[in-house]
DNA sequence: TTGAAAGCGCTAACAA
DNA sequence: TTGTTAGCGCTTTCAA
């Protein structure tokens, strides 16, 4: 019976509030909130009674309420600079892990690009208070830091590079995955491997070719310039590199590429030369963009990012900080090795780095 | 002097409030909620002495303190059910557009098709007390009404079938772009077209064929059942086809595809049979997907679905539910044809649709 | 073991 | 023209 108090004096569509429940209750709104927390020492009919008419209720305590008397919003902003580019969506999904995980809801800001858009979303997310910030984006070229306004927010930035020393930052390594190519393909008894990548200046194209080079060295292998060619990150490219290879004669027994889509140009062009792959010539590639890389014929053995991976380390390390912890270290996370039939041989151990 | 009230006792850390702000410009709360709402009737320079202030103080109104009295949140729910589909990115692209436009702030909910996650995200959604949510995702296989648990909160679906009559829902017009691949191929001068498409039970399949054989019967012209054949979304599909259609002695002049993919795999196989693409058979894809389309050789001609658009209209739609519209009705949005060279002939208008 | 009440930061109705 | 004050829904002392 007294559970029902209160019920029918009101309006149908306001939401139930914490004032409700304690009336069906019986109690005080202040009990209330105890058993819904947890806290406090109350007799077991009490939270019973409480529990019951909060069920009855439907009652779902009002989140922004709550946000503003405690200290923790449970809400961070994942402000992606790039159109929601194709390696930023593997990034928000381990980002996702980590926060769904802590019941943390996200706001998702895309700038495309604009600094007044993103001057804008940033604005929003302070005036919402969230707990911290996440960047996503562009890696190509390094992004001034963002501009909170001077807020001290917890702020890391993942698969983006900023130019600045102590802006905690997660990128993939590069030099790392190039060299696992190498070692592969040097498994595989290829030594005469060229090099085809992507624009010179780009610092994944100079990372990647400095870990295959290492790789190289630490079997006593030189890598002649006239071997390594870069362009752009197409496909025609890839086909255009065969055809340079050929004109200046290279007697090459494997091909790591710069990524997945110039890898599958490389393989197009050798196949239409007759040129046998892996038989002939062993091709690697980069990415592990699976809808390319399966469809390459053979599939492509490939270097995967592992960017779910980390984005989830992103989402952490912003917990971490979030909780109060110290800065975390920039850093570089470890990609893998994914072993297809385009480098011959079996198939090896798949680290998923997660 | 006075503006500077107040500053020195306060925590370094705690952010700025309203109250701050009225103590610094000598007035009270009221009156700066006044100047900042653009409310009342106050004196200029009293304006002015307030703005000072805030802006001495970065000032920056809690939007969760806002909200608690105010009638509107601000902010809606995105709940996309694949794991961030190819697809469901340009529709996301497309609401965040109309959103921006409106200053509402999006919650990123990835349920990565898991009906408790949903659950939990959509808990966590009426908690926070959105204005309204999207739903985005697969749509081969129509997915049950989204759970709000009673509440009601304006719900439309954007690229996503919900088996409910009367829930507005967004799809592109499948059949119209059939259509459009139909006529564009008519009007290229072909007549014996085969149709090489995905599964067979997807609603996108039927409808695409439908389109085409609309287009096609409008000439009185027939589609006979040995030129359609349906099987996967894969080029590999695609090049099993056209060896399907060569061991059944099909005279055809054109392939329409029910994917890019399928259409490169199409258009790779010809060229390997030395068939010339599209002097011999002209190729028309579906998708728009630029990294497959233009990297095919020719470049392919295909159908874009305008998903942009149609999550532009989708946030738009929203909009005015949550401004107390009525509910606006499902509809199919227009497909447009992008002209490039896998079919000949010039380059024809290319409607975007936005 | 429970209740009362003072905030949290802001808006809006009402006074002055 | 401006100030006062009562909420908004919840948490958290502090009393009882």
């Amino acid at each position: 019976m007294s559970i029902e108090r209160g019920l029918t004096s009101r309006a149908l569509t306001r939401p139930t509030t914490i004032r409700d429940v304690a009336d069906a209750a019986g109690v005080s709104v202040g009990t209330v909130s105890k058993v819904l927390n947890g806290g406090g020492q109350l007799r077991d009919e009490t939270r019973a009674a409480v529990q019951r008419a909060a069920q009855a209720l439907r009652f779902r305590p009002n989140e922004m309420a709550r946000s503003l008397s405690g200290q923790r919003r449970f809400t961070v902003g994942l402000v992606s600079t790039d159109r929601h580019g194709r390696f930023s969506i593997p990034v928000l999904e381990g980002i996702e892990d980590a926060l769904d995980a802590a019941r943390i809801s996200a706001f998702l800001c895309n700038t495309a690009g604009d600094p007044a858009r993103e001057r804008e979303h940033v604005r929003s997310l302070l005036a919402r208070r969230v707990d911290g910030i996440i960047v996503t984006g562009q890696r190509s070229h390094p992004r001034p830091p963002l501009d909170v306004d001077g807020e001290p927010v917890p702020l890391i930035y993942a698969f983006s590079r900023v130019d600045s020393a102590d802006a905690p930052c997660l990128l993939p390594d590069d030099e790392g995955g190039g060299r696992l190519a190498g070692e592969h393909l040097l498994r595989s008894g290829r030594v005469r491997i060229a090099h085809v990548t992507g624009p010179e200046r780009t610092e994944a194209v100079r990372h990647r070719f400095a870990g295959l080079r290492a790789a190289l060295a630490s079997q006593g292998l030189d890598l002649p310039p006239s071997r390594v060619l870069t362009g752009s990150w197409s496909e025609a490219w890839g086909h255009e590199a065969v055809a340079r290879l050929a004109a200046t004669h290279q007697s090459i027994d494997a091909i790591f590429c710069g990524s997945d889509q110039i890898a599958r140009g490389v393989v197009d062009a050798l196949r239409e030369r007759g040129v046998r792959v892996p038989d002939e010539i062993a091709v690697v590639g980069f990415d592990n963009w699976e809808i390319i890389a399966t469809a390459t014929r053979p599939p492509l053995t490939t270097i995967d990012m592992n960017l779910p991976a980390l984005g989830k380390q992103a989402g952490l390390d912003l917990l971490a900080m979030i909780e109060g912890g110290p800065s975390p270290v920039s850093r570089r996370l470890p990609c893998s090795l994914i072993v297809r039939a385009s480098c011959g041989g079996h198939a090896e151990g798949q680290p998923d780095g997660s």
